[in-house]
DNA sequence: TATCGCTATATTTACAAAAACATAACGAAC
DNA sequence: GTTCGTTATGTTTTTGTAAATATAGCGATA
């Protein structure tokens, strides 16, 4: 017996930031290309296009900078406040776990 | 912005309890009734009824007093240890939500 | 032993979410 | 002004999950 948890955060009751988006997000920053990291996440290019939009669109500060057209083509760039972003859910992710394997103790 | 969070708990690694699990439960106990239970929340007794068989093979004690047949056709009971699963199920999820309740204020 | 409403379970149908497919637009570099 | 790989976006197809449907089994009570 474990306890599993999820947690995400919403803005005006849609999804923001969840699991699956920090993934994307950190693999958007590795690659700097929402194509490459759609495929290395096995997601179509058209789901991740549009998660990230939704993220970019909902947060109050740019997350992502990108590059249309261009030598290679163009590319994805998480900013500094999207770096930040993925740290701060992770951390409060991490919390969270820790907290619910303590409690689940007295279980 | 809000954080929101599902808990659930697993058995080797197949779902136990969650979040539905435990509104189904609660809706047994007040109906006594699975099929009664499901209509009140408007879901299958199909499903209600695979969801609580699961719920009862893999608790190591009986959480369903089952009768078939009968006066009244039958009915379904939760049995004390059900009732304490309830009970702890939603205790720990109120902790989660209070902990990243806070937490989610540094943010 | 007939009834009644519940549990038990298989089969079919419907639907929504995801994937697949297709195509346009972009602009730096050569 | 052609090429290239990326972003952008609409349309169609697939698929996996849930619901709907159907039917059998049960047993206390009258």
């Amino acid at each position: 017996m474990k306890v599993k948890s999820r947690i995400w955060i919403e803005k005006d009751n849609t999804p923001f930031l969840g699991y699956g988006r920090i993934q994307l997000l950190k693999e958007v920053d590795k690659t700097h290309s929402m194509s490459a990291a759609a495929k290395s996440l096995n997601m179509s290019y058209k789901k991740a296009w549009r998660l990230l939009n939704e993220i970019n669109s909902s947060a109050k500060e740019p997350v992502l900078e990108k590059q249309i057209g261009g030598k290679d083509g163009g590319g994805t760039y998480i900013t500094p406040y999207g770096k930040g972003l993925i740290k701060r859910f992770e951390n409060l992710n991490q919390a969270c776990v820790t907290f619910l394997e303590a409690e689940f103790k007295k279980w």
